[in-house]
RNA sequence: GAUUCCGUAGCUCAGCUGGUAGAGCAACGGCCUUUUAAGCCGUGGGUCCUGGGUUCGAAUCCCAGCGGGAUCACCA
């Protein structure tokens, strides 16, 4: 293509005058406008017939047909344009401007008639050809693998791929304009952790030269967040990403997305309103419906969800009150549901075990779960009334867990205490028990107002949003293994 | 980490109980001035994931490894 003077890769801009959205919203009703348009995109298909050819083009928007006649495009005597240049060098997948006219072809579809054609840039891989007609696909590029290794492969070809990422952006936009509609600040917190804190999970460890320090990747921003409020903020929050050493699946990747709020002086009832009132704008600004439908359910968002305390819960599903229950009574409850117990449960991790097999996954339609038992929220203030649970809800939907809070623990001396009791469960093996945070500790100290505070997971919110089944179809590059060992004996020998 | 299924052309796949590879689309060469999964004629294209083993002979059987999916475990 050199040889025939024509540069694959121009410099200059293209002047873009018009998307395909736009050509497909406005025409034909209108069929005077867009008699002078230059639009830019990808060739999808082509459609050659001697000297006319169809070609599909796709640009940001969507695709549109253009209509390439020999002699539109090459009004001299020098044909090469079409016959050498598009015929010949031209291919699926290569990046084109084109200018012309719009207008209706015999067979009823807008098109572009071309009277210009440039290539802006070459493509030299060959691209998976999708076609489609009447519902039915042939090639579709399906292999998972290649689609979240080459996401803009998939991208390109997929084109319903684009729309579960807008939607994902637009949750996030929703979510923000909520937040900060309400007064609350957007902040940002460290990534880099000198003590990794606010959740329980093993955290990435890395090392920074200069200060000859360990530092971690966060697990939570939970800890920062409230230091925040300590310093005076009323209602801080962040999207934050987060990152745990731990297994994957598809509803895990080794970094996630959490969106984290604290608000002064409210509860974690006060919390559960904001939450309803959230995830419902969120679900009519995405699909102008409380209802959205998740695989085979349909779920409706609509205010108010139900609340069950975590005995209820259990009740309603097994129909046993553990309620009143100790240590020895609840192993046998477990054990007559058949669920595994093993010596180290204690009282907590129990009903916390019998929750999760009996009842979590029947939770569809989105329920608040309160009252937690305490041994497994070392953040979380006591119950006001009752004697080892806390003030903490998570709200479920579609059978996972899709937020966590509560009322936070401003009492330092229970914070110590919390943290004391972590550490011996460390001492005993749990590699995910929580550190103690000397400073952490010296800000509630200084004294923390009453605190709700919320962790909504935005990939666990955008895949029942987006109807996707796994979190690699919410994230653009989910985390796979690598795919080649490349350069094996260097990366060993610097070991 | 455990179990299980999968890995053949650029894409989607076929290849039965072992005889060293095939289709459609894409590509390449032709014909065709309003087609739409365009069509018609012709051509090329594969370390059958990798490495071992069994065998006269392996894409096929066996073992190990690599990569992926699903389920489970841990967790959000």
């Amino acid at each position: 293509m050199r040889e025939l003077g024509i540069d694959p890769y121009p410099p200059h801009l293209f002047p873009v005058n018009v998307t395909a959205e736009e050509i497909h919203k406005q025409y034909p009703a209108d069929d005077t406008l867009f008699q002078d348009v230059s639009i830019a995109g990808r060739i999808m298909s082509r459609r050659i017939m001697g000297a006319a050819s169809f070609a599909e083009l796709q640009d940001a928007t969507g695709r549109i047909q253009v209509y390439f006649k020999r002699d539109e495009i090459c009004t001299g005597d020098d044909k090469s344009l079409y016959n050498v240049v598009f015929k010949k060098h031209m291919d699926l997948g290569d990046i084109i401007g084109v200018t012309g006219r719009v207008f209706v072809t015999k067979m009823g579809e807008i098109s572009i008639h071309a009277t210009g054609l440039k290539l802006l840039a070459k493509s030299l891989k060959p691209l998976p050809v999708v076609k489609e007609k009447e519902g039915k696909t042939w090639d579709a590029f399906t292999d998972p693998e290649q689609r979240y290794r080459q996401r803009y492969l998939d991208l390109i070809v997929n084109p319903h791929v684009k729309g579960v990422f807008e939607q994902r952006s637009q949750l996030m936009q929703i979510m923000r304009n909520f937040l900060s509609g309400k007064g609350y600040l957007e902040v940002e917190t460290p990534v880099l952790q000198p003590l990794y804190g606010g959740a329980s999970a093993r955290p990435f460890k890395t090392y920074h030269n200069t200060l000859d320090t360990t530092l971690y990747l966060r697990i939570a921003n939970e800890l920062y967040l409230k230091r925040l409020i300590v310093g005076g903020f009323d209602g801080v929050f962040e999207f934050a990403k987060d990152f745990r050493n731990e297994g994957m699946s598809r509803f895990h990747n080794p970094e996630f997305t959490q969106m984290e709020l604290y608000v002064a002086y409210k509860d974690y009832h006060w919390m559960m309103d904001l939450v309803e009132e959230m995830v419902e704008t969120i679900a009519l600004g995405i699909h102008g419906s409380t209802k959205v439908e998740v695989g085979q359910h349909t779920i409706d968002f609509q205010r108010p969800w139900k609340r069950f305390t975590m005995f209820e819960a259990i009740e309603h599903f097994t129909g046993i009150d553990i309620s009143g229950m100790d240590e020895t009574e609840l192993r046998a409850a477990a054990r007559q549901l058949n669920i595994s117990t093993d010596a180290s449960m204690g009282k907590g991790k129990l009903i916390d075990e019998i929750f999760g097999e009996c009842c979590e996954d029947k939770l569809i339609q989105p329920t608040f779960i309160t009252d937690y038992p305490l041994e497994m929220s070392p953040l979380a203030k006591k119950h006001r009334e009752h004697e080892g649970l806390v003030e903490r809800f998570e709200a479920i939907c579609n059978g996972k867990e899709i937020c966590n809070a509560f009322s936070e623990l401003n009492d330092p001396i229970d914070q110590r205490e919390r943290f004391m009791s972590q550490m011996e469960l460390g001492k005993r093996g749990d590699d995910e028990a929580m550190v103690l945070d000397e400073d952490f500790l010296r800000a509630l100290e200084y004294g923390m107002p009453p605190t709700a505070g919320l962790g909504i997971g935005i990939d666990r919110l955008a895949m029942i949003m987006t109807n996707s089944p796994s979190i690699q179809d919410v994230l653009f590059f989910p985390q796979m293994r690598p795919e080649k060992r490349q350069n094996d004996e260097d990366s060993e020998q610097e070991e």
